[in-house]
DNA sequence: TGTACATCAGTGAACGCGCGTTCACTGATGTAC
DNA sequence: TGTACATCAGTGAACGCGCGTTCACTGATGTAC
């Protein structure tokens, strides 16, 4: 059954949308083809109407998930609060997409590695943005300093089993990059 | 053919070896029981002889790697530049396995995350043993915002495709753990 | 505006492949005497 | 020390399953008149 080209249009942006919470969930291997399809309210046929292959359909949802830029360029203090909360850490699917795949895109093909770099690229310069108080220099590395720290803080978080120890390390790395934000206020 | 006790006490560690390089490699996925037993000079069949399941091996690789706790407490900088090198984003095989195995320890069965959880507690201890010109408190949010800038910028560098922006990531890193280790010396 | 028909988005059965796992078998090990 | 035999580490064929992918078909869409 045909459906209107807007309802086609729809179906796409759905499975994209769907795929990259799965994705982020659960990981690129552990989500199949006919998983991401049923979660759109389609059946699995349908979906090489849409992608080349699920290897496309990867590739598509990085570029479509690091396209929607989180941070309006707001308060860079709240932001680093938000991302190394427990909150964060727990919600893998509607968590930041680079703490949740960029460790997993290294193994996958050249089109989602350049969606990821184009992505990275433009969250640094964001983050940038968000530390005008800094020279040129000091706010680059500043910006890729920190962020290193918030992503690999929230992947060593999600990776243990030990609630006391996964909050300690949100909660130092958030003490330590706030010292390094405000070097007048740290020991 | 059976072979003798020390036989197999080898035949077991070289699995355990040459999964934790192919793991570190290829991700967890990627790598079939086959390939392991392949690369250790044994044929598939005899694999559940040594372990339980493709998780039982997977668990306890990530235990032996861990194990094998490098950095004997040496000098802190020195470790420092090694890890944010080329060299070590380049050699995810004999790389540091937090960095390597972190993220996708999420996914895997509750013993391979007892595991990581041990690892990362002890490299945690050995960072904080490294800085002790600092006090205990201090000592402790330095070891932890470290160790995640440092894996995070190490997942963040392997996960894009732009060399030159590769690099960046580690440099700028590295500037931004040392300024931090030596505030004085930081602008 | 209304009708006839070509298009094509979506359906669901089927395919082929690789993987984890099992199992009957082999032959060297290591123990009992 | 030497011999007979039970043990069992390793072999390789076979299994069942899930997955990515294909394809003949359906019926609503949207165009031509």
């Amino acid at each position: 059954m045909k459906v209107s080209r807007d309802q086609m249009a729809e179906n796409r942006r759905r499975i994209l949308e769907v795929a990259s919470r799965l994705f982020r969930d659960k990981g690129f291997d552990a989500v199949s083809v006919a998983e991401v399809m049923k979660a759109a309210g389609l059946t699995h046929g349908g979906f090489y109407g849409h992608f080349n292959s699920k290897d496309d359909l990867i590739a598509q949802t990085v570029a479509h998930v690091l396209a929607a830029g989180t941070g309006e360029g707001g308060d860079f203090g709240a932001y680093v609060d938000a991302y190394l909360s427990p909150r964060h850490r727990d919600d893998c699917a509607g968590g930041c997409p680079t703490a949740g795949l960029a460790a997993a895109i290294r193994l996958q093909t050249p089109a989602a590695r350049a969606a990821m770099t184009a992505g990275l690229r433009s969250q640094i310069d964001r983050i940038g943005k968000a530390l005008p108080e800094l020279d040129a220099a000091d706010r680059r590395r500043a910006a890729i300093g920190n962020f290193a720290a918030m992503v690999g803080a929230v992947i060593l978080a999600r990776a243990i089993d030990d609630p006391a120890l996964s909050d300690e390390i949100l909660e130092q790395t958030r003490e330590w990059v706030d010292a390094g934000i405000n070097p007048q206020s740290a020991s």
